[in-house]
DNA sequence: TCTAAGTGCTACATTAATGTGCCAGTTAGT
DNA sequence: ACTAACTGGCACATTAATGTAGCACTTAGA
């Protein structure tokens, strides 16, 4: 929005396509040409060029993209609010959304000053949240700390990626249930 | 060992340099240079094109030799006869380990119809393991099909990248752990 | 309808990586 | 100690991507 600042109607829609289409393509191969992205989204690459002065601002941008979706997520999880399980379900469906709109890797390119600070934000807010529903008694308090912090996001980008036939919201079941039970069966001693 | 023919020690010693640096190097970044990788290995530029014939020779070799390792350790792991708790434990264990040397990324490259092979076989022995798990009562019934075979990957993936204070086999006791049991507390009013 | 904003296209300079050839020097293994 | 194997370093051609310039054309929006 904010970055749609004055322009005309069809260049924003184009812009959109841009970012969009890098992201796709980027994704699956990071080091995808301007040429090829924009002949993909279907501009000139010099479009590209009047829009962002270099590569890596285009990249920057996409990643701006997705870490503005990501933090839309995050906010509407109400971490620091809602009921533990509540928040968690939505949690996991809104990234899982947002990994499928800008399904671009998180590990490049972190050299990025603006965007590490707003990362190191929005773990905060997850480690916040992970540890009240820990003392709350939704996770285990017996693993290696940041443990489950750090397996969510392998997990949950996975089922952006490899549940295609699900809905987000499907998705999110499968994910939450698979992380808090296990795919163990229950033993058949147990209590 | 079969690639090493007649091959002098040090010109021996030299290519196992080059590959094992060129995985850790192209896991962090595909489109790291041949120059790049040479020079951090403190080899000639000149010296790796003596050896592979071009940049995908390379990248081939590397990724053989990331299946050697991943087909040794589902050898030791005797998927089809071992208890599979045992399995299991050992099969987590021996990829953790073939990662953390091979950390290449696989999912760059499978054009390699070799590599594809490979790849279908090991995935066909995984696959039957987990049935055998299912019925034996070690894993849940009740999952999308395909759900822990696509699952366990990343998982181990993660483990071997971001616990590396622990060694392949406590890795292994925390994927195992989190994979059958889940991250959640038991419900306080469950029998 | 009129103008400014935006695009497509061609051309060009620059940089960086790939892949090859050659030669002098060094080292492994007999 | 001798030879074949191997290496390092230089130079070179080739390819591909980046980034810039200028011009004619189209379209959004007042």
């Amino acid at each position: 929005m904010s970055i749609l600042g004055g322009m005309r109607a069809d260049a924003a829609r184009n812009l959109e396509l841009l970012l969009s289409t890098g992201a796709r393509m980027l994704a699956e191969d990071p080091s995808a040409s301007i040429a090829a992205i924009a002949a993909r989204a279907g501009v000139d690459r010099r479009t590209v060029y009047r829009r962002f002065a270099s590569r890596e601002e285009l990249l920057a941008a996409v990643y701006q993209a997705r870490y503005d979706a990501v933090e839309q997520a995050v906010e509407a999880a109400r971490l620091d609010q809602a009921p533990v399980a509540v928040a968690l379900h939505r949690y996991v469906e809104g990234i899982i959304a947002a990994n499928r709109t800008w399904p671009v890797e998180t590990s490049r390119l972190y050299a990025e000053e603006t965007i590490r600070e707003r990362r190191r934000h929005l773990i905060d807010q997850v480690n916040a949240f992970l540890q009240r529903a820990t003392h709350e008694g939704l996770l285990r308090a017996d693993l290696p700390p940041g443990w489950v912090a750090a397996l969510l996001p392998p997990l949950m980008r996975h089922a952006a990626e490899n549940l295609p036939d699900l809905s987000p919201a499907q998705a999110a079941d499968v994910v939450v249930d698979t992380l808090l039970r296990g795919v163990g069966a229950p033993l058949p001693t147990a209590r």
